[in-house]
Order: C-alpha cells, then structure tokens, then sequence
RNA sequence: GGGCGUGUAGCUCAGUUGGUUAGAGCGCGUCCCUGAUAAGGACGAGGUCACUGGUUCGACUCCAGUCACGCCCA
C-alpha cells in the first residue's frame, strides 16, 4: 500500500512535514557526508547583513543558492554550503549609534570605542534566528552551524594576511581621497549615507574675475557656488575644444566661454568686440591669486589655466575654478596636472590658522565675509542665487562640504590588465556581463579607498612611528603578540589601538593608525577568510580554488563581484570564480521599487503559506530575473505555477496512487519499466528529453531554460499520457497492460521526482517518498541526476505522438465547428496525405485517434486534391539566395500554379518557369504548398495532412450517442454524490422509448462504465431521480450505491 | 553626463546563423469534455515586433540614430 494521496492538498503543511522529515533524517547532512570523497564543486556564499530581515532579493538569490548546489550533489560532487554573515561596517554602527541615542565621531569616542564596538558586537546578529528560519523554509540547504562571520578572530587574521600580502606587494599606499564630510559630526559620509541627504537649498552664485599675468587689465571669469572655497585656488579649468571669447570692454577684457556670453553680456552698449579663439589657446595663461595666504605656491605650478574634460557651458561662465581640496573632479585634475593641493580647514570645518583672516570660522559662514571683500577689491562681477540639490548630514542636516581626506588605497589600475584577463575566464550568466556591466567597469577601474575612519570593523594591521618614517604590516596574531608581547584574542580596534610595537630604529614605540577597513575588503577577502586561509586548511584551499559557482544581484557588480575578482587577482592572478549567475532586481507589481513603507508588495511568509515554497521558488526561477532582468513581482504569477505546474503534478501522483492501492499494485523498485505499449514508450521517450534538456540547460547554468520544460512534459504526462492511459487503470482484470501502465507511470514519478528536485525540493520529496521503494536512497535528494542513456528515447515516436495529436486536433476542430460533440459517435474520418510514410506512422496509432475523436473507423487516401486545393510559394531559404532580385517574381509566378502543375511538382517533377523573361527551374524542394479545404466539406488542414469527417448520423450511432450521454449523466451522479471511485451502484430509470431502446442495447457497455450492478427501466419517477436532458429527451435517473 | 540592459497581444514572457501566416501561457468570448485535477480541450477576438533611417531579393532579427523605462557610475 502507498501512504492515501488526497487531490486536495495543502502545500505549506505538505512542505512543512517535510522539513521535519529532513530534521529528522538529518538528510543534507547525509548528502554531504555520502560525497565526502566525491570530487568537490566548490560554492561561495556572498555574506549579507543581519541588521535586516531577508526580502524578495535575498530569498531569489538563496533559491539560485540552492538550486544548482542541489543539482551538483546528485550529479555527484561534494558541495559545501556554508552561510556567512557580513558583520562589520557602517550599518551596524548606525543601528548602535540609533539604539544608544548617540550621534557622530565625537560622542562615540566620549562614550568609550570599547564600549561602543562591544554593543555592535551584541547587535550585529540580532536577525540570524530569523534568517534561518525563512531561509530554511524556502527548501534552502546551507550550513547555518559552519557559518563565517566576517568579526571572528579567525576571519579578520585571514584578512590581515590578505592585506599584508597585498601591502608586500606593493599594492597598497597612502594618499588623499575627496569625500562628503560633515563638519558637525567630523566625520566623512559614505555615498550610500550621502545619497539619503539630498534637499534642494539655495546657494549663493558668483562670477569672479582673475587678473591674467600678461595681458594687461585682462581678466577670466569663472563661476562657483562654494566662495568659501576661493582662498584654496589652485587654478582654472577650460575645455580645450570649447570655444571661448575675449570680450573688450571699455577699460577691461575679459575671457569666457562664447556659450555663456548671452548671459552677462545682455546688451550691445556693454562691450566693444568680441573676438573668438579656442580653449586650447588659453592654456598657457597665467593669473594673480584671488588671496593671499597660498601666493607661495605659484612656484610649485599653481595659478594657471589647465584642460579639463568636464567643463561644461550649461551653467557658469565655462570656467571652473579648482580647489583641489575641495572637489574630487579638482582633486583628479590636481594630480594629473601636478597643481599643489591644499586644504586649510579643519575637523569641525573650520579655517586653519593659513587663512589668517578668518582663521577659526566655519567655512559656510564664512561665505558672507568673504563675498564682501571680493566685492570690495572689485573681484566679483556677478552675484546671484542657484536654487539646487546639495548634500546635508543625514544625522544632523548640517550641509555637507568636499574635502580631502588621508586615506589607504588598493593600486588596482597598476593590475587592471590582469583583471580583465581573469575576468575572461569567468562564465557569467547572463553572458553580455562579461563584456558589458562588468567588463566595461574593470576597464575603468580606479584605486580602491580601502580605509574608513570609523571602529567597527577590521583594523588596518599598520603600526606607525609618529613621524611616519617606520610602519610595520602585521599579518597574523602571531605576528602582533611576538611585536607587541602581549596575548591577543580579539582582533578589533578598542583592543589592538592599546598595542605598541618598539621600533626597530629608536623612533621610540609604533602606534597603529586609526582607520579600519571597508567592509568590502572584507566580504571580498571571504574565499581566504572563511577556511582561516592560509593559517588552516591551505592544501584544500589551494586545491579547491577558485570557486566553481556563486550567484548574487545585478548590485554587487561593484560590490562583491568586483572585490573577490580584485583580492583574488592580487594575491593569485586567478579570478575567485568560474561560473557566476547574476539575478535581477525584484520590483513590486507596478514596477517600482518595493517598499515597506508603501507596503506594495505581499509579506513572502504569507506566500509562503499561501502558495508554498515550491511555487515561489519555480515562480522566480522560471523567469528572466534568473539572467538579470527586473522581476515585477506577481502574486498571481505564484498561484499560476501552482495551478499550471504544481497540481496537475500532484494530481498525476494522486491519481497513480489512488488506483495502485485500489489494485494491491506496489511496485518492486528492480523492475526496469520496459513496455511494448506505445504510450508507456512515449512518455518515457518524453522524460528522458526532458532530463536532457534539463541536464543541458544546468549544466550551462541556465535556470529558466532548465525549468521552462517541466511545464510542457508535465502537460504531455497529465492531458495526454494519463488521459489516454486511464481506462488501462480501471480495466478489472490484471492483464499485462495494465502492469506496464502501473510500472510506467511509477517509474515515470519517481523519475521526474529526481529530475525536479532541485527545483522544487518539497513536493518531489513528498512524491519520492510514497513511491520509493526498500532498496533505493532514503531521500530523493540523495539520489543520483538522471543520466540519460538514450536507451529509452525514441526521437521518431515522439514525432509521431505529435503528428497524431495534429490529428486529433484537427478533427475536434471538425467536430467543433460541426457542432457534434465528442459522445456522439461517428461513422469514420479520413485522413488524407500525398506522404505515404505519414498515412502508415498515423495508421500504426490509429486506435488512439479512433478512440480519442470517437470514430468508428479511419480511412486513408492519397488524393489530397479531392478534398483541397493546393497552393504554392516559394521557399525563400532555398530560392532566395539563389534567385537574389529576381526570387519576388518567381513567388508572383508560383502563386499563379495551377493545383495540377503543384501536384506534378510534388511527384518528383522539374519544371521550368519563365520569371522576367529568365528561366527558373523549380522542384519540390523549392516550394513551399499550403492546402486549402474545399469549401462545404467537413475538411482541415495542417502541414501536409488533411482530415475530413463523415457527419451523417445512421439511428445506430445515434443510439450510441444516447447511452454514452446516459453514462456521462450517471458518472455526474456519482462525482456529485461523492461516492468513491469503486462504489457499485444500483440505476432505476424511466425515459421515452427511444432512450429506453438505447439504454437496453448497451446495457453492458452501460454497468460496466458506471460500476452498474442492476439497471432497471421504471414506469414512474423514482424518488431519488434526478430529471435529464438527454440530446432533447427527457429522462430522470436514480443511482443509488450498493454493498459489493 | 557616461556605461550596461530592456522595449514583441490587455498581462507575463518565447522567438535559434536574417527567409514571407511572429508564438506560448494567463485573462476575455463561444463551444466541448470530465470515473485524477483549486481542472482539461478546441476555436475565436487581440500585434505598426517602441520610433526613424540604412544594409539586403527579404529585417522582430544586422547597422546607425531617436524616444521611453530600469540599474550602476559621475
């Protein structure tokens, strides 16, 4: 007996049993240890932050996660899954700083660094309870009690050798990096913190005029919002291709882009000419700074007008002024230029004691002081307002100014061409990626900003004398205790700051510098990292890299993609993976960006629930959101893969179940599932393609083409295989057919429960389970993947199969467009075809065609054009290329053929056509003919093959059209009187004489449909009769169930 | 502003090296079927393949440009 299967199911229970079971079994464990000496597939785990609950994203990626892992496992490789956790990094302070009411550098450092990262540490995995419960309950196999957490002592020491390694390289160095800074809470801000501050301020706007060095009273004008900026000039910025203008005034000349001159130069009276030259032509110009506390640095190239590419005419003067200090635009130029740098401000954002005269102010307020005297020495021409977006503190709303900022650098343009060439080597999914996103952004790499001055998170392993001449890299805690002398067991900033290290070169004691890494340093350092690499595990690790597959969001393309590929290519000149599938954005269901506060999404445990995790899963995989294109999110969309996918799946289970115990069958598990029956070899020949299309799709890590054609075989398996298969269920007697339908129909459930497993681990669980039997694998996800071996397909059945469907459809077409339903018997069908090859593969499945339409007999002919005329055109594929102009002639020509010179053509003729005045030889090949029923014949067509229907009705088929009517109503009866599919009932019936005469003539054929034991004809309604129309009689019938 | 991607039926998406009737599912309408099905089948309506130009005998497909949307960067 097979554990009941009922048609009403309820997934979520279905899938949580389940998971009990798994709990139990401790099944993904078993399906590591079992492959422990199996050659490995390695798989990386991209770390998210657990400050959040896990959204549409996080469950996609996990389902990918999951999905090929499974796949590998059965394919029979060893697969370690190990969860990770990002746990340093600016989230998590900002969380600490919102739970400890704290804000900014200044009251964490009052509060105490230890005190503060002591209270990130205890928050940091606030949400992993939760994580794994959802993750777990989406059907994903990861190793939640392995997992890395990127603030393990073990973890940061591998990152100190990385960088270490890194720093003996020669790829790290020290430098200057423009960030947004808020001057309140002395601290710089991320891009991410940055972009959350936008608000539209208004800003003064002003054009300033230079004195050029040698033209006399000659001047350029430049334009700025930031005059607080002026006094750290370095220089001017022209587009050397824009043109500019030098505009003679009375007593003054003046210089700026020919763009701009409309704008201050509104009337004719205000200038004398205007003169026109290049950009380019300015670029030797020097001029007199605007102040003078820097006028030293004319020396050292300063005060001169230089080429930018990004000067633009839309607003300003076309003129930019550079403070290199101040703008990260400035501060490139100032490098590639060699203009000095300076910035005279300090941590609160005030003027340093250079800029004598407004030395302590705030630089924002300092805007007034310093317009008023511009304006009194006669440097400001133009002053106005700019309404604009700019930047302001998250935290404190202060506006937010540029500055540079000390900061340690990864010199990955110096090992840019080595990241492309790694990168060719990867397999991304979708392909374009490699070429486009990402290679288009390894191919402007710049440094990487390693540092952040903040605490939680791994110190930069540098000790420093204080003149800076001596720095020790450390790389390991060995390596700090035997430096310092002291025991070390945690590795973050509060406890390694205390450490000093003597210097080798009586400078005293090394003290380490303040910044910690960016987290990104990090999560990219985690190939290394997570097996404590190379202080543990380096054999394995060495052998086992690089990954063989990862799989994230479009976003880490500058995240984590760009990090491992940057770390790995450093260290190993490898790229850290060889395959990698990039999903996309899941929106809401309008396309926007899901968001809780809008709440225009579905909370994913109630679809869970709902639906199942099943149905959510195959609804993302199968979708383009597996190759990175956006996902509208539809909750619909989840029921559909359930009704179109799902159910039918499990109703094809159910009903096998259903009818194995009705009949004691159990299947053996030796018995291979050879048949003679030509559906059994059909829909084996059918799963087999699908195992290789889905083997084929996989292996090239195409998730949607993997899952795509489950649809279309569990479609061929349900409305046709079984359909047509049913009544070898039922027949009473235990004939062989009925045992190879059995044998099949097992053999072909517990196959695609191993081919679907990955996909949809529950209900192929669930399926295996009841069907499995003693001798095979406990769980089907210890199973092997199918390997095809061709021994079960049959190419040419499954064409056949699809040619009788053609056939069959077409003659429910007749049969519709006649009006004539199924039940109604037919005296017979022909079929038509010039092909005799065709005529005999359809006559060899006849019976199926007999049976389906209802039709006495098929009959088979030759003579297509008694039933069809033939139209031609010609085969572009062929003709096209070999005609060239001329082929549009030729279709004109060959559309004018009689039906006789087609039929000539098509029986092996060459003819030759005169098109334009050329001939043109045409054989079969070259045509392509259409047949067009005759009108007022019950006739259709497709391809090659017509079907026409005797429609006359003789009183015999009419009277089997009564009874089988007579049947569909009682088996009504049943279905609304719920009895089970084996009840035995009793018919008492009362009709007119024609239903009478039929029903009698078939009687047998009548209780045996029905499970009739005793059919009798009353002269007066019985009581529990229902009334029936039959074909325009009337009747009423009365079923009542009797013991066997 | 730059890079990448997307644009095909009301909706979600297929569409192979260019080949002449552009497909599927859902939804809608009509009919059929039901002794597994929250079902199933057939038919029908529904398209300027975003737009413009080019290459070609022939373009949804290749090229150039434009527009819209998305993501990333500035």
């Amino acid at each position: 007996m097979y554990k009941p299967v009922s048609n009403k199911i309820d997934f979520a229970a279905m899938e949580k049993d389940i998971l009990t079971l798994w709990a139990k079994e401790d099944t993904f464990q078993k399906s590591m240890t079992e492959r422990k000496s199996a050659s490995e597939f390695v798989f990386y785990d991209g770390p998210p932050f657990a400050t959040g609950l896990p959204h549409y994203g996080h469950l996609l990626a996990g389902t990918i996660k999951d999905i090929v892992p499974r796949y590998q496992t059965m394919r029979g490789h060893y697969v370690d899954r190990r969860f990770g956790w990002d746990c340093h990094g600016l989230p998590v302070e900002y969380e600490v700083e919102q739970d400890l009411e704290i804000s900014g550098k200044t009251e964490i450092e009052k509060m105490g660094v230890d005190k503060f990262n002591e209270a990130c540490r205890s928050i940091v995995l606030r949400y992993t309870r939760e994580w794994r419960e959802i993750v777990t309950r989406m059907g994903r196999w990861v190793d939640f009690d392995r997992d890395y957490k990127t603030m393990e002592p073990t973890y940061m020491e591998s990152i100190w050798w990385v960088f270490k390694a890194l720093w003996e390289k020669g790829l790290i160095y020290e430098g200057s990096k423009i960030l947004p800074y808020c001057p309140r809470c002395s601290t710089p801000l991320s891009n991410f913190e940055t972009n959350q501050g936008y608000r539209d301020v208004a800003d003064p706007a002003i054009t300033i005029r230079f004195k050029l060095d040698n033209e006399p009273n000659a001047y350029i004008l430049a334009w700025t919002t930031t005059p607080w900026t002026l006094p750290s000039n370095m220089a001017l910025a022209v587009g050397k291709d824009i043109t500019y203008v030098r505009v003679k005034e009375k007593d003054a000349v003046y210089y700026l882009a020919k763009a701009r001159f409309a704008e201050y130069y509104k009337k004719p009276e205000q200038y004398e000419s205007v003169t026109e030259l290049k950009g380019s032509e300015l670029l030797r110009l020097t001029y007199e700074p605007l102040f003078p506390y820097f006028a030293d640095k004319k020396a050292e190239g300063a005060f001169r007008v230089v080429n930018a590419d990004f000067v633009s005419t839309e607003d300003g003067t076309g003129v930019v002024h550079i403070a290199p200090g101040f703008g990260e635009d400035d501060y490139r130029l100032g490098l590639a230029e060699q203009i000095p740098v300076v910035c005279p401000v300090d941590e609160e954002g005030r003027f340093t004691a250079v800029i004598k005269d407004y030395a302590g102010q705030d630089v924002k307020k300092a805007d007034h002081p310093i317009l008023a005297r511009l304006k009194e020495e006669k440097k400001l021409v133009h002053r106005s307002q700019i309404l604009h977006s700019y930047p302001h503190c998250w935290r404190c709303d202060t506006p937010l100014i540029y500055r540079a900022i000390s900061t340690w650098f990864v010199k990955v343009e110096q090992i840019k061409d080595r990241l492309i060439e790694a990168n060719k080597k990867v397999h991304w999914v979708p392909e374009h990626l490699r070429d486009g996103r990402f290679g288009k952004w390894l191919e402007g790499a710049r440094d990487w900003a390693i540092s952040r001055n903040r605490y939680w998170g791994t110190p930069l392993p540098i000790w420093r004398s204080k003149d800076g001449d001596e720095m020790v890299c450390v790389g390991s805690i060995e390596e700090l205790e035997q430096l310092s002398g002291q025991k070390i067991s945690d590795l973050h900033k509060h406890n390694v700051d205390k450490l000093e290290i003597p210097s080798r070169n009586g400078k005293g004691t090394l003290k380490r510098i303040p910044e910690v890494l960016d987290c990104w340093f990090e999560s990219g350092a985690m190939p290394y990292a997570q097996a404590h690499y190379p202080f543990e595990n380096k054999e394995h690790f060495e052998s086992h890299f690089p990954a063989d597959f990862i799989a994230e969001g479009l976003d880490q393309t500058r995240g984590w993609f760009y990090t491992l590929m940057v770390l790995s290519v450093a260290l190993f000149d490898k790229p850290a993976f060889k395959n990698v599938i990039v999903n996309g954005l899941v929106l809401a269901k309008d396309g926007k960006k899901m968001s809780k506060r809008l709440k225009n999404y579905p909370d994913p445990v109630h679809v869970i629930n709902s639906y199942g995790a099943d149905a959510l899963r195959l609804y993302m995989v199968n979708s383009p959101v597996v190759r990175t294109e956006d996902l509208c999110f539809s909750e619909d969309g989840v029921k559909h893969v359930l009704r179109d996918v799902l159910i039918p799946l499990w109703n094809a289970y159910s009903f096998f179940v259903t009818y194995a115990n009705i009949d004691g069958w159990h299947g053996d598990g030796t018995s291979g599932c050879s048949s003679n029956n030509v559906l059994d070899r059909w829909i084996r020949s059918s799963l087999e393609s699908l195992a290789v299309k889905v083997t084929t799709a996989m292996d090239n890590y195409d998730l949607q083409n993997a899952a795509r054609p489950f649809v279309g075989f569990i479609d061929d398996l349900t409305n046709w295989y079984i359909r047509r298969s049913r009544r070898r269920f039922w027949k009473s007697q235990d004939d062989d057919d009925k045992e190879q339908a059995y044998r099949t129909l097992s053999y072909v459930l517990i196959q695609l429960s191993r081919i679907a497993a990955p996909f949809i681990p529950f209900m192929s669980e669930s399926i295996y389970q009841n069907l499995r039997s003693k001798g095979m694998p406990e769980s089907v996800h210890l199973c092997g993947f199918p390997v095809p071996d061709g021994s079960n397909r049959d190419e040419e059945l499954e064409e056949q199969m699809a040619e009788v469907m053609t056939v069959v459809k077409l003659g429910r077409l007749l049969r519709a467009e006649k009006d004539l339903k199924i039940r109604q018997p037919l005296a017979s069908m022909h079929v038509v075809s010039r092909n005799p090859e065709i005529l005999r593969r359809i006559e060899t499945r006849m019976d199926i065609i007999i049976d389906e339409l209802n039709v006495r007999k098929l009959e088979f002919g030759v003579h297509e054009t008694e039933l069809a005329d033939l139209k031609a055109k010609p085969d572009f594929k062929r003709m096209g290329p070999r005609l060239g102009p001329l082929v549009k002639a030729a279709a004109g020509v060959i559309a004018k053929m009689d039906g006789k010179t087609i039929e000539n053509i098509l029986s092996g003729a060459k003819i030759s056509l005169s098109v334009n005045g050329q001939n043109v030889e045409v054989d079969s090949n070259d045509i392509i003919v259409e047949r067009i029923p005759r009108k007022g014949l019950v006739v259709a067509s497709e391809g090659p093959v017509i079907v026409a229907l005797e429609t006359e009705l003789s009183s015999d088929l009419i009277q089997e059209g009564l009874a089988r009517e007579f049947v569909n109503k009682i088996q009504n009866m049943r279905k609304t009187a719920d009895f089970e599919v084996t009840q035995r009932i009793k018919i008492n019936f009362t009709s007119d004489a024609e239903i009478k005469e039929a029903v009698m003539k078939f009687i047998d054929y009548l209780k045996t449909e029905t499970l009739c034991l005793d059919l009798n004809f009353v002269q007066s309604k019985p009581a529990g009769a229902n009334d029936w129309d039959i074909n325009g009689h009337s009747c009423a019938i009365e079923v009542i169930p009797v013991k066997k």
